[in-house]
DNA sequence: GTCTATACACGGATAGAC
DNA sequence: GTCTATCCGTGTATAGAC
């Protein structure tokens, strides 16, 4: 009994993390912080984690993996226009954003702060490489959707898209300003129906 | 005699201090570490700044200000094609990122540093405020050179070309990347010329 | 103004009782 | 395994000699 309420700690310690950085950043994330946010003694940190270090990587994989890649969610009804599936994707893409702005925030700040450390500056670029392939897959999926093959190949396109939409993003979560944001997104998508053609096979 | 010398300090401590960071990270920079670095005696620093918090909003606006406006550096000959004109501003851009990779990745380390901190929010908005101005500014002289108009409205397109070079520029400072981000960028280029229409004046 | 010594708080980690 | 009490380093800031 004691073996599974350790790791439901190690949870508890990973989620209540998580709660504190993107309530107050990363730098504020302190052993004490942490476990008073978990209603944990402050003993109990140091047998679910070696150090606070193990707790971090931890955090930095967790979020990584839950957030939504900046890829574009592909949906939209098969056979749909090119211009319908991709304004929806990004819209899809978007909502998502806005639902959770400070979560996405702490995304970037992670991953500079998992740059500053060697042991885990790997793991954020195998995270941007796992972004690039979940942006190559959702175009790929949009294609198919909408009949449509892009004329730009895709690993160039798909490096193009994901740049646009992180920037964009950080963009907003800096200005917050919801209607350039919405033109700008707009642009883009325009820019992704310029650069299909309907499928040759 | 004094007086100025007091002045040289505060410049001297701010210079170490955005070398520490560019060289540790924003955290590492400690009070001890920049004056450290400057090779001054502790004490120094507290008739320089009130506190910690006054070098770090020196800080930030200096390298906010020196940092290249994420804007595309116009460049080339009156008259030259479209295409020639956007490629050299970008090109001209990309050359100074990579130039200086640790600077533009503490650029975006103080950007969110100061997203954390109340006081100097508005100063990272007002910044980004900024470089959409440059971004603007720069379309302008590109279209003026090239003897062509945008068909993008220049908000709209400033903001999207903004959005763009500063996630290509991220990605890149994450994986450093050379060619796929060569790739990406020039796509970005053929989206500029396709926007491109002969000036109607 | 300039520097040394130091106060004081905080953070990570551990010792040791239970 | 669980928690309390504590150690030790570090960081900001200040006191006070010169």
């Amino acid at each position: 009994m004691t073996r599974r309420s350790a790791d439901e700690r190690r949870e508890q310690l990973i989620e209540a993390a998580i709660t504190v950085m993107i309530r107050d950043g990363v730098a504020k994330a302190t052993t004490r912080a942490v476990v008073a946010q978990a209603g944990l003694p402050l003993g109990a940190f140091h047998y679910c984690f070696r150090s606070k270090e193990e707790l971090l990587q931890s955090v930095v994989e967790r979020i990584m993996v839950r957030a939504l890649a900046p890829a574009v969610a592909a949906a939209g009804v098969e056979g749909a226009p090119v211009a319908e599936v991709v304004r929806t994707g990004l819209h899809t893409y978007w909502e998502r954003i806005r639902q959770s702005p400070d979560e996405h925030l702490l995304t970037y700040e992670l991953t500079q702060y998992a740059l500053r450390r060697p042991g885990l500056a790997d793991l954020a670029r195998r995270q941007y490489a796992h972004y690039l392939d979940a942006t190559r897959d959702s175009l790929q999926a949009m294609a198919r959707l909408a009949d449509i093959e892009w004329t730009v190949p895709l690993p160039v396109l798909a490096r193009y898209a994901l740049g646009a939409l992180d920037g964009l993003t950080l963009t907003w979560l800096i200005d917050r300003d919801d209607e350039h944001a919405a033109a700008a997104l707009d642009e883009h998508a325009s820019y992704l129906v310029s650069i299909a053609r309907p499928a040759a096979s």
